[in-house]
This record gives C-alpha cells, sequence and structure tokens, in this order.
DNA sequence: GGCAAAAGTGTAAACGATTACATTATTTAT
DNA sequence: ATAAATAATGTAATCGTTTACACTTTTGCC
C-alpha cells in the first residue's frame, strides 16, 4: 500500500508538507503544491482515514441508532441522514437496536470506541434516564422520542398536536365511538396517545379503548380482531404508527368491515402503501425528509461548537385526509 | 480517556500482556488474567478500536452498498446483514449510490480506506467491467445482481426461473396480451425479461410491450398508464420491481381498470403493501432474510481465507398468487 | 536431575497519518 | 540595507493499539 512516504520521497518533500497539501491546513508554495498532488496522482495515493483518525482523534463517521430499519419512517429517516452526511463527506453507521436497551447500549459504546463524530438516536424509553451520561462522551442528536434531559439537541414532532389533530378530524367527521392503538415502546406513543384523549375531552368523549402494545404488525392486528369482536365496538381506530396501521387494515379488511363506512382508521406516516390500499389511509405525514436533514446539520453545529447551547427543532406534521375517515 | 497503558500500570503488567488478555490470542497465567480483568473492569477501560485496526490493519466494520435502503428489497437485506454482522462482532457501514457510477466508486475507495473488513455490494451495471479490479482490494460480495466476473462471490435470485413461472403462472390462467417493465439499472431486470419472454415463447406468444425504464414508482405509473391508452391494450402487466409495481398498481386504479378481470398485474418482493391493497398482489418472493445472512456469512468466510475458490450462491423465489392474477 | 519444549511476560518497533516545534527562506517596513 | 515579520518546509513526537523478538520461568520426559 502506498503512503504517505511514498508521496512525500517522490515529490522531493517531508510527509508534514504532502499532509499540509492534503489537509490543506497551511500555506504552500504554489509550485510546492504541485509537485505534491502530482506524485498523489501518480501514485494513486489515499490516505489513510483510520491512521488520520487515530492522529486527529476524530473521524467522518457518525452512527444512526434506531429501532429498526424496517420501519418505513426511520429508513426514510436514514435515507436523508445518510444523504446529508454525504454532502459534508461524512459515512453513516447503522445500527437496529429492536428497542432491547442492551444492544443500544452495546452499539453506542461501539460508536464511541469507533471516535465516530457524533451520533443520531431514537431511543428506547430505558435510556432516557441514562442520557446525560452518554452525553458526554460525544455529539448527540435524538430524534423522534424526546428524552428528559434539557441538555440534550432533538428534532422531535409535535405529537400531540398532530394527534390532536388527526383526532379531531375524526370527531369533526361524526365518528365518535373512538379506539385508539398506541405503541408502549417509545415515548411518541405516550405524547400521541395524549393528543388523543385531548381532542376526545373537547367532545366530551370517553374513548372506547385505549391500547399500549409493541409496535408490530401483528399487535395491531390482534388487537384490533379483539376490538371487532367485542361489545362496544369501535367506530374508528387510531394507530400511533404505521405498523399498528398496517395490522389494523389487515384486521378490518379480512373482518369484511366497510371502512370508512363502518369503521375509519386513521394514523401516522405517509408509506408507499398508505395510499396504494382501499381506501387510502388519513394519516399525519411527518417530514421525514426535514427530521434527517435537521439532525445531520444540528449534529454537525454541535461537533464544531460542542458547548453550543442545546435546540430543539419541533417539527409540525401535516394531516393527509384520504378515503378512509370520511363516510360517504 | 483510558487507555491501554493505564490499565497496565494499575495490573502491575506490560501493555502486551493486557493486549493479550484482551484480544486472547495468547497463554496467559490465570491470575495475571484475572488482575488485569480487574483493572480493566476498574477503570471502565474500552479499548481504542481505530488504534487497534490500524495496527491489526483490519477493522470489524463491513460495507454495504445498494442503490437505496428505501426499496423495500435493500431494505430487508439490509437488515438482515446488520444482524448476522452483529452476531460476530462487525458493525455495517451504510451506502446508497442511487445507481450512480461516481457514488459508488467514492463508497468503494471510502470503504477501502477505511479498512473495512469487506463488503457487500449490489453494483451498478457499469461496475461490472471494472470489478476485477476492486476485487483486489479488499472482500467482496456481490448480490442480487450477476457480474461478469467468476473471481466473486455472488449471491442470486434465480432471476429467469422465477421471471419465467410468474410468466407462465399468467398464461396459465387465460392471459394472452402481457407487457413487462423492466428496470433498466440493474442486469435484474434484463434476467426477468429473458424468463418473460422464454415463457412467451413456449406460448408462441410475442408481448405486448416490453419497456425497461427507471426503476421508480413515478416511471411506472407513467408507462403504465401510456400502455392502457395505447391501441393495444395489455391484459397483464408484468413488473420487474416493486417499485415499479407500485406504480402500475396505481395507474390502474386512477384508470379504474378491474384488476384482474380486464388487467392482471404481477411483480416481484413481497412488500408490506403487496397483500393490503386489493386485490393482493401475486409476486415473486424473494428470500431476503436468506440473502443477507448468506452474503454475510460468505463475506466472513473469505475474510477468514482470502483465496479461497470463489462461490456463487443462486436461491430460488417463490411464487406467492393472490387476486391480482386470477379471472373470477 | 538435566535438557528441551512450552508457557508466560516484557521491550520496543511498528501501523500511517497529523502537528508542535524548529528551522530556513522570503517579504515587508523603516 | 537590515531587522522584524511572515511564509514555507522539515524533524520528530504522537495517537493507542498489536506483535515480533527476546527473555525468564515452568513443565514434561527420560
Amino acid at each position: 500500500m502506498t503512503s504517505i512516504k511514498d508521496v512525500a520521497k517522490a515529490a522531493g518533500v517531508s510527509t508534514a508538507t504532502v499532509s499540509r497539501v492534503l489537509a490543506n491546513n497551511a500555506p504552500i508554495k504554489a509550485e510546492t503544491r504541485e509537485r505534491v498532488l502530482e506524485a498523489v496522482a501518480q501514485l494513486n495515493y489515499r490516505p489513510n482515514l483510520i491512521a488520520r483518525s487515530l492522529r486527529a482523534q476524530k473521524s467522518a463517521k457518525i452512527g444512526l441508532v434506531v429501532s429498526d430499519i424496517r420501519n418505513p419512517f426511520f429508513t426514510a429517516i436514514g435515507r436523508a441522514v445518510e444523504d446529508a452526511a454525504y454532502e459534508q463527506g461524512y459515512s453513516v453507521l447503522m445500527c437496529n437496536t429492536d428497542e432491547n436497551p442492551e444492544k443500544e447500549e452495546l452499539y453506542l459504546n461501539l460508536l464511541h470506541d469507533e471516535n465516530v463524530a457524533g451520533v443520531i438516536f431514537s431511543p428506547t424509553q430505558q435510556f432516557s434516564a441514562a442520557s446525560h451520561s452518554y452525553n458526554a462522551k460525544m455529539p448527540f442528536v435524538i430524534i423522534d422520542r424526546a428524552v428528559e434531559s434539557k441538555e440534550t439537541d432533538m428534532v422531535l414532532l409535535d405529537n400531540v398536536s398532530a394527534a390532536y389533530e388527526l383526532t379531531t378530524h375524526l370527531l369533526e367527521n361524526g365518528y365518535r365511538k373512538l379506539a385508539g392503538l398506541f405503541g408502549d415502546a417509545s415515548t411518541t406513543g405516550q405524547e400521541r396517545s395524549r393528543g388523543f384523549h385531548k381532542a376526545l375531552k373537547d367532545y366530551q368523549l370517553n374513548p372506547v379503548a385505549a391500547h399500549f402494545i409493541s409496535p408490530r404488525i401483528k399487535q395491531g392486528y390482534d388487537t384490533t380482531i379483539a376490538l371487532l369482536e367485542g361489545t362496544n365496538r369501535p367506530d374508528a381506530i387510531f394507530t400511533s404508527n404505521s405498523l399498528l396501521t398496517a395490522g389494523a387494515f389487515q384486521a378490518l379488511r379480512d373482518k369484511k368491515i366497510s371502512v370508512p363506512n363502518e369503521v375509519a382508521l386513521v394514523g401516522f406516516d405517509e408509506t408507499t402503501w398508505s395510499e396504494l390500499v382501499d381506501p387510502p389511509i388519513t394519516v399525519i405525514a411527518q417530514p421525514t425528509e426535514e427530521i434527517g436533514r435537521t439532525a445531520t446539520e444540528l449534529l454537525f453545529q454541535r461537533i464544531q461548537e460542542p458547548s453550543r447551547s442545546p435546540k430543539t427543532v419541533i417539527l409540525k406534521g401535516t394531516l393527509l385526509v384520504k378515503g378512509s375517515s370520511k363516510k360517504k
């Protein structure tokens, strides 16, 4: 492998000069620079990033820690983060925690040991309490799920308002017997449940049901089946994430229930399928591209200026009204 | 930061001994080992992976290079790869090429410079020719798309057979005017087109149309609209990947065409939505979990034994017959 | 008991870059 | 013309490990 020494020799300069040309962090005579660059091209030299990282005590990598990249929300975030990082010459280490605090800790340690410049991170609930201890170790941006610590940069959705708006939409369209399915793995589910209840309260109603369940298609399916078979069948189902929405939709279809006439269905996240199904699903679309990009930018800012005072960016969701929530 | 020196001092041994205890690659007296481990725990020492990687000239990272992680096929692969890597203590660097050969080259170089142990890689067509030159640089496993070079490990689907089976299924169900939409970015599209044509030939039929287009929802939509508005309207549409399927499905719906009675629709890849829509889509399901896992295992084998003779694993797809391809 | 082999440990040289410090060459100001 | 300031470059230490080599101790065998 050709190293900086080879380049130095070929260009007739010291390794220091080569380094300075390449990192361009010092004045260099134009003629020398040219000679060095020539040698670099000639030898097809590529700096060893590991060595650079070791000596400079930093790297051009960031970590992305989410529960599961297969969740369309995180897929989109992941892509946006990767794009934003790429533009700055950074690459992204992808980590799936499966909502498992142990895996989460393992990955955070790993990222730390890998000397990543920073981490974009959607934490489990258990993590929240311990967040401050990690905070010191490396730059952090929390996405999607609030943590208690106020010392952390965050990019969040205004979940309460979004859920409130979505629920109100159901109520305005005449639905009265609402059931809510909320993911139990994150603070997101809790916040959305709060908006849900708040809207109902405005109408002086109680929910028919409100379940906190594991955010998986199967759980959404099972719970919906139970609701539909129960004595007090809801006329509208509110789901707090797209996996639950998918499960609920499947259950409604299998039970041959007409949506939205018998039962309405609403949820979060615009997915490929949410408008392909019949009827298309009314959802709160999250600005995933913007979340990912903002988080990455915030992270870069913190990397540059670690003592900068923390910023929380709260973005708004967009209500997309489709066929699943308006009686004909 | 506490380093190996601190541990050595605390345990009253040399750094070499500490290293040997931690990397477990030499005989150590039990008592010494214990003292070292105690010191490690005491100081909460974590080895610096960058330094290790520099000295040992290897790392516990692998690269995953695909066109777009948002494509459900690659999402699933990515997750499977990450899981398999995790089990071996490896982490995954995620790279999206957008079918852009320049981005592809940039990322491959980056991964090389990052000293990754190997790369799992779904190449663009342009890459195929140059593949051998990269082959020498680091261990490689190609997935999804064949390259010419026979010196590379590959994990592929038997695309010709799968497409043949899918097409034959349409023909057996009485469809005769078939149109094919194939992705133009990969060899996959070509192979699937071959299976498509082969099946038609067996029935002594010609396709109504066969288009190679950019693998995006929008192109699938536009092309399908054109087909439906054309003079020779097909009675069945074959799509070579899930994005084209989604586009075609949307077009059929917007044109209010009854599926499968007026026009059938079939495609590749089982997605969340493919069985949520009405009718559910008949597809060839790829064994994504197995592809990702096999690729990762192959990669580890090659990392361990670089001179091992290359292996190509060809997996079979599974035809899932749903409502979109059987006239009632 | 003696000798060879194996086990256990230490010393110091890598790995390939960056950078503090020293040094020399060139401007600039007077 | 000369001192002072600045630009340009080189020397060598450094980042935190692993590991070749050397050395000492223990074990096994006849």
